[in-house]
RNA sequence: GGGCGGAUAGCUCAGCGGUAGAGCGUCGCCCUUACACGGCGAGGGUCGCAGGUUCGAAACCUGCUCCGCCUACCA
């Protein structure tokens, strides 16, 4: 690591193709089925062949590959197999679209081989493109295993479920009302239907009933469908209508005579006329009365839903044509009662757009409730869980509530079904009423045609977890291994297409769940929260994060924001940032400057890196020697004990499919404390000339390193391997990917050094808020006063200045026991210990008075809310005693701090001071402060009457009795004489005289809320009194206990992102 | 209509019964020989509204208001 160089900063593009390559080259992530470890298998959920991957492919590879990295690294054998999926309609549309464009010719045109051809021809030029994309995102598939939903074996599987289930009574044909798509002109699943919300009309078509002058109004969203009407439907106990029922209507237009019938469930009496038109063949609630009453289905349609010629006079309309001309001659008949808006739920068909028409049709079926109750039953013996377990009940109530399944498409891209038709005397086929046979070939006698059908989609990926490791070859080396697969990782808006029916078919034909456990992820959506769509024009290519990309290839609303284009941002950026955006139950809105961030946070890892390269000279580790037996210093100690943390809450984190706590763990870990703190302190060290320093140094340096890149690994696998490969240490394997994840080390833990740790931050970062607060240039050395009475904080500060001084800027560090504070000079009250920089000549103290004044207030309001829980009697006998002890301790060195601030702000008081008043209580600070802010007239050098009195008992030798005041009053004195060394020592004995008086009852509190009642105060001030002796004193831990707070009160905390 | 989720700092979100947190953005001082994709410091919140439980509520309960998503046959 020492000769080599490294660019300045991080270059993902180049290292990541190259590794990329290499992984695939040196084949490390083909699983080995005879292997010994622990199995761990994901599948892929498969995307279309034929489309390329946007953000929420990036999101689930992420998630995949970080589970995958993680216990490929723990020791399990592991399989994450990639795959593809056929996507029946999606891509029989895009060929058949393409085909329209380029060659002006419609699927039919080319007949089926020939079409199908084409699609094999489109599947082989683009089905590359995903496999390309989820190498760049550095997803470490077992290529080797990769499967296509219509490859030979996976077809296998499918013939054979369809063959059982058939054979079980499971799988059946019959002709019911369907969900059609007259664009696609093939039926669809209930699931393939999207429900919108849509403005149309509610007309009122008077029917006239037969020998009789008088009408029935009927109430309709869909005039044109009363072509194929079959009944009139009004409510049996509606006394409007009940004299009707069993009579009949005239239907208009077509004038057939149909009935009145009588039927509660289809009808609210108190919907528009009370009257429903009965179209059996046309809609779904109609359908199940025509049942009931055992109707007429009369259909109207024809495939691409014109009328048919059940239609009579409007045979060869369009539906919506239709629709206008049924109006229009309502109207001339007068018939027609009236046409309001009404908003209506509209069944579009999720991939034409187009409002799907019912249509009644033969089909196959899955008969699936017995399949269902296995998989309930399975969810509910806890055989399968949810992470996050809120999708379980989702899961169950469509499960619980589930019809049967269509699964015959009219379509030629997909499985064609396994059932075979005799073929006529005449050469003809009856698809509609002869029986099929079902079987792989058809039967030797007679002749057959196959069903020209497919089947749905999702039938075929319902098996992928079995079908993809060799199933139905029972002896599959594969299958015995990995299934049931450890992790289901998907999207949570496929629950009910894929992971319930790879549920039931894994139950059935497995006979164990397909999966122990299914994380569902969010959906993907852009910084404005809005879905990421083709039509929004809001998709972004994922490889144009990774590698960057000019505007002109961004979508419009990208490109407004970055004019000039994206940088490439690489690979593990986007992964961090996906993995940091992780949580449960809710949308993730991606951010490119968040994505940003994290490539900031790459590039400080790297230049972590190359600030070792720099200076770990010749050091080698060889692994023989375990860091903690080396001569350690503070620092390394510290940060080998906060690594041991991050190691321990990366791994709980990743137990519980938190991602986003490991992200900011990682985040916090290296940035905030390896970077922030460690290097900074390790460079006296490495820039001296003491060698074992040195080495001990360079040792840690590279063990941190080395644990936190495997750490990372999982979440950004290119910049890890990059730079791991470059620490000057001995390997046992040679790629990152296949070392051993950090476990969480005891031996690491020291918590002394975190203790000893915590006063030399506190005072660095007290140093550093004057510096701040005060605008002192950071190239300004300063000289600094550590006061405390902790002797271990002394102690730790004097044998720990050479940490302090180049940290705070220092040229010049005094420790000491509380006493004399400087004069001019800024304070800072931290814990167990006040800070002084003499600011004289630097800064206007006015400045440092205002801060101060602040400081003052903010604990007096803390103070206050605490002093506030006290006042009811109840806190302190009912809370938990540690609790009221805890805001006792608060309390009291709020109110220490509060004193000391004033003290201070005193100290460094305008030289134009007005003195404080005779006063016989207590002082209170903050009131004489505001007096001498509006009485800052009087003149400098003339002190009044009290000071002159003071120097006048001073004259005659009787100092021995002044009293505190009398002290301050002439250190104001002096100051106004400019006479400042003797101000301070006056300052002091004004201290000393108040020393006795707060150890019994402490002044502060009623410094602090002067206007509570007395009666209230008691017991926070026995608190008070109580609670700076010497219990305290060995808890200097406290802030290293700080769950949150790594390394002290408000330590590093404050990292981007 | 039913179900689920959300409403906390300008933005994106953690926190889920005991002193309001992070990242980004903002402001100030700095090109300090790993990093300006940087360093150091700071400001910023009556935790959607109204009740209730509790010594104590951002957190638990009830109701309400908005905003998402899923689901459903009001023609």
């Amino acid at each position: 690591m020492s000769s080599e160089e490294l660019s300045k900063s991080y270059e993902p593009t180049e290292v990541e193709a190259r590794w990329s390559k290499k992984w695939l080259d040196d084949g490390l992530f083909r699983a080995d089925p005879h292997s010994k470890k622990p199995p761990f298998s994901i599948v892929l959920p498969p995307p279309n062949v034929t489309g390329s991957l946007h953000l929420g492919h990036a999101l689930t590879a992420t998630i995949q590959d970080i589970l995958t990295r993680w216990k490929r690294m723990s020791g399990f054998n592991v399989l994450w197999l990639p795959g593809t999926d056929h996507a029946g309609i999606a891509t029989q549309m895009v060929v058949e679209r393409e085909l329209m464009k380029t060659e002006k010719k419609s699927r039919h045109d080319l007949g089926r081989e020939e079409f199908l051809k084409r699609v094999w021809a489109w599947k082989q030029q683009y089905g590359e493109r995903i496999g390309q994309q989820h190498r760049l995102l550095g997803a470490s598939l077992d290529w080797s295993r990769e499967r296509f939903t219509m490859d030979a074996g996976v077809s296998e599987a499918v013939k054979e479920v369809f063959i059982r289930l058939h054979k079980e009574g499971l799988i059946y044909r019959a002709n019911r009302l369907i969900n059609w798509d007259p664009v696609l002109r093939t039926a669809l699943s209930d699931l393939e239907v999207d429900n919108e919300e849509t403005n149309g009309s509610l007309w009122s078509i008077a029917y006239p009933v037969e020998g009789s002058t008088e009408k029935l109004v009927v109430a309709t969203t869909r005039p044109e469908t009363m072509l194929g009407d079959t009944a009139v439907a009004v409510h049996p106990d509606d006394e409007r209508y009940k004299h009707l029922i069993g009579k009949n209507v005239v239907l208009p237009l077509v004038n057939r005579k149909i009935p009145i019938i009588a039927d509660k469930e289809l009808v609210d009496p108190k919907f528009g006329t009370g009257v429903v038109k009965v179209t059996p063949a046309h809609d779904h609630n109609d359908y199940a009365t025509g049942i009931r009453h055992d109707l007429p289905m009369i259909n109207i349609f024809t495939e691409t839903a014109f009328v048919n010629e059940n239609g009579g006079p409007y045979q060869g309309l369009e539906r919506f044509a239709a629709r206008k001309k049924v109006l229009e001659d309502l109207t001339a008949l007068e018939l027609l009662v009236e046409e309001k808006p009404h908003k209506l739920p509209l069944a579009k068909s999720q991939r034409s757009g187009v409002p799907v028409e019912p249509r009644l049709s033969r089909q196959w079926y899955v008969k699936v409730k017995p399949l269902a109750e296995r998989a309930l039953k399975a969810v509910a013996d806890g055989r399968t869980k949810f992470v996050p377990d809120q999708w379980t009940a989702t899961f169950n109530r469509w499960l619980e509530n589930i019809t049967d399944w269509c699964v015959s498409r009219q379509l030629w891209w997909g499985h064609q079904i396994p059932a075979w038709f005799p073929v006529g005397a005449d050469s003809t086929v009856d698809f509609e009423n002869s029986t099929p046979f079902v079987g792989r070939e058809p039967p030797a006698e007679g002749q057959w045609v196959q069903d020209p059908d497919v089947l749905d989609t999702w039938f075929s990926s319902a098996l992928w977890p079995f079908s993809t490791l060799g199933w139905p070859d029972a002896s599959s080396p594969d299958l015995k291994t990995w299934y049931p697969n450890s992790v289901m990782e998907t999207g949570h808006d496929i629950i009910f297409f894929w992971v319930a029916r790879m549920m039931m078919m894994g139950l059935h034909f497995m006979d164990d769940v397909p999966f122990r456990t299914v994380y569902l992820h969010a959906m993907v959506r852009d910084e404005k929260g809005e879905k990421m769509s083709k039509t929004k024009g809001n998709v972004i290519d994922p490889l144009d994060i990774i590698q960057g990309a000019p505007p002109e290839r961004l979508p419009a609303s990208i490109k407004n924001k970055y004019p000039k284009g994206l940088e490439p941002m690489g690979a593990d950026a986007l992964r961090f940032t996906l993995a940091a955006l992780t949580q449960q139950g809710r949308d993730i809105k991606l951010s490119i400057d968040r994505i940003g961030g994290y490539k900031a946070f790459c590039n400080k890892l790297w230049n972590a890196t190359r600030f070792g390269m720099m200076n770990l000279g010749d050091f080698q580790d060889d692994g023989r020697v375990f860091i903690k037996e080396r001569a350690l210093s503070l620092s390394d100690r510290w940060i080998l004990s906060r690594l041991d943390r991050a190691v321990r809450e990366t791994g709980d984190a990743l137990e519980r499919y938190a991602f986003s706590d490991a992200t900011s763990t990682l985040y916090q870990f290296i940035w905030g404390e390896f970077c922030d703190w460690y290097i900074e302190l390790s460079k006296g060290a490495l820039y001296g000339d003491d060698d074992a320093a040195k080495t001990s140094t360079r040792a840690t340096f590279v063990f941190c390193l080395d644990r936190v890149l495997r750490l990372l690994h999982p979440f950004a696998p290119f910049i890890t391997e990059e730079i791991w490969q470059k620490l000057p240490m001995a390997r046992t394997v040679n790629s990152i990917a296949i070392a051993e994840f950090p476990k969480p080390d005891d031996r690491l833990r020291d918590e002394v050094a975190e203790a000893t740790m915590a006063p030399v931050i506190t005072a660095i970062e007290g140093i550093r808020t004057v510096r701040g607060e005060s605008n002192l240039s950071p190239a300004l050395r300063i000289e600094a006063l550590v006061q405390s009475d902790e002797s271990m904080v002394r102690e730790t500060l004097e044998t720990y200045r050479r940490y302090v001084l180049p940290l705070a800027g220092l040229s010049k560090l005094t420790v000491e026991r509380l006493g004399t504070k400087p004069p001019q000079a800024a304070a800072e009250i931290r814990h167990q210990m006040e800070i002084y920089v003499p600011l004289a000549g630097l800064v206007d103290l006015a400045e440092e008075r205002e801060r101060l004044k602040k400081e003052i207030g903010k604990s007096e309001a803390e103070s206050a809310q605490i002093q506030k829980k006290f006042e009811n009697p109840n806190y302190a006998t009912r809370a938990p005693p540690d609790v009221v002890e805890k805001d006792k301790a608060r309390l009291a060195e709020l109110a220490s701090r509060v004193g000391k601030l004033n003290d201070n702000l005193k100290r460094i008081a305008p030289v134009e001071v007005r003195v404080a008043p005779p006063a016989s209580g207590p002082v209170n600070l903050v009131e004489e402060l505001k007096a001498e802010l509006s009485e800052m007239t009087v003149p400098a050098g003339e002190p009044d009457q009290q000071v002159r009195e003071a120097l006048d008992k001073l004259r005659e030798g009787t100092k021995e009795g002044l009293s505190s005041q009398d002290h301050r009053d002439l250190g104001v004195a002096y100051m106004n004489m400019g006479l400042v060394d003797d101000a301070v020592r006056e300052f002091n004995a004004a201290k000393e005289e108040d020393e006795p008086a707060k150890k019994k009852a402490p002044a502060a509190p009623k410094k602090t809320a002067p206007k509570k009642a007395a009666p209230k105060k008691t017991a926070p001030k026995k608190a008070v009194a109580k609670k700076p002796a010497p219990k305290k004193k060995p808890a200097p831990k406290k802030p290293a206990a700080a769950k949150k707070k790594p390394v002290a009160k408000k330590p590093t905390a404050k990292k981007k992102r």
